[in-house]
RNA sequence: CGCGGGGUGGAGCAGCCCGGUAGCUCGUCAGGCUCAUAACCUGAAGGUCACAGGUUCAAAUCCUGUCCCCGCAU
């Protein structure tokens, strides 16, 4: 392996092991780009985000500018580094072309899924949701255009029928680790993207996780799996909005209008099937086992849930 | 000081506004019933009511401070 001196920009947990692994084999990072740490959580303290804070514990050089498309400074700084290379995963930010051709090999991304399915910032999420059997990690070639460029690697990982976010993002977590360490190493040959089969993969946010009833059972949890922890699934109920964590479809014996409550399991009836509710959260309590929630919580059968 | 909720026997909650030594659902233990059981019946153990002060004849309950947890927001 040739010590590369690159660059290495990225923000969230998805990111990390990927830092991890190019400092630990040797590469010269001699930057990390991070976003700039916001007020987050209760108190509105000022948070840096993992990738900031794993760069600080290995001590490199973490550079954060709340913009970059345009501003001129930044790209000359870039530039300056004199990199070979630039490794970026979940910035979240839009690399200008002046940035993008400044390393003499480019930059290299490492996107979670199978491109070009699901371009985009929620990635592992859309998978997910689309009930998709497998996806996986592309390291591809940057260009201008939002997860567009040519191929490097793929790895693939099956999508199993209970899996959810979590477990996805790890075992992609660590295989882009994995792939984008070899495709420095060896340099594969960029394919093009395909013109067949591109799908975007849009921002989740808080809207998204409300549960419709009238939904068929199979794509309510795929909602759950895809969705939890964050931006998280709910509904309401008695004024509250309660969080469901997890849950698995159940059978439906007798027809009932969605969004009945069949039984204390507590089964909930669904425009097609049902779904038994396995983890609920209540606002400021703590997330437990349906069967320790239904203790103190009201949630007799035959009532409805909004 | 972004907004808000919460810390009560092993678990989940009620009680707090309208102070008077603690209740519910469940778990645990013992006994009973039963072919049998996670079912049912009877009984028992188990609580410094987060912590520290204050007010009061008396505080889980009112006041002040501290610690921890969570929802919104991002």
């Amino acid at each position: 392996m040739t010590p590369l001196r690159l660059a290495f920009m990225g923000s969230p947990d998805f990111a990390v092991p990927a830092l991890r692994a190019l400092h630990a084999a040797g590469h010269a990072v001699v930057a990390v780009y991070t976003q700039p740490p916001r007020p987050a959580g209760r108190g509105q303290k000022e948070t840096p985000c993992p990738v900031h804070r794993a760069a600080l514990e290995l001590g490199l050089a973490v550079r954060h500018p709340a913009r970059v498309r345009r501003d001129t400074a930044e790209h000359a700084a870039f530039r300056a580094l004199d990199l070979d290379v630039a490794v970026v995963a979940a910035y979240g930010l839009i690399l200008p072309r002046e940035m993008l051709d400044a390393p003499r090999r480019g930059c290299l991304n490492i996107h979670a899924s199978l491109l070009p399915r699901w371009r985009g910032a929620g990635p592992i999420q859309a998978a997910i949701l689309a009930g998709d059997a497998e996806t996986g990690i592309t390291i591809m070639q940057m260009e201008e255009g939002l997860d567009t460029g040519p191929m490097l690697l793929k790895g693939a990982v099956p999508i199993g029928p209970r899996d959810g976010t979590p477990a996805i993002h790890d075992a992609l977590a660590e295989i882009g680790r994995r792939l984008i360490l070899q495709a420095l190493d060896e340099q594969p040959a960029a394919v093009p993207q395909p013109e067949e089969g591109v799908t975007y993969a849009p921002k989740l946010s808080k809207p998204d996780g409300a549960l419709d009833w009238t939904q068929d059972a199979a794509a309510l949890d795929r909602r759950i799996r895809a969705l939890n922890p964050w931006p998280g699934t709910y509904f309401q109920h008695a004024g509250e909005t309660l969080r469901v964590l997890e849950a698995e479809p159940a059978p439906l014996d007798t027809p009932s209008p969605p969004g009945t409550v069949l039984d204390d399991a507590p089964r909930i009836a669904c425009g097609q099937g049902a779904l038994r509710l396995l983890r609920l959260q209540r606002a400021g309590r703590g997330a437990m086992p349906a069967e320790a929630f239904l203790r103190g919580y009201a949630l007799p059968p035959g009532s409805r849930l909004g």
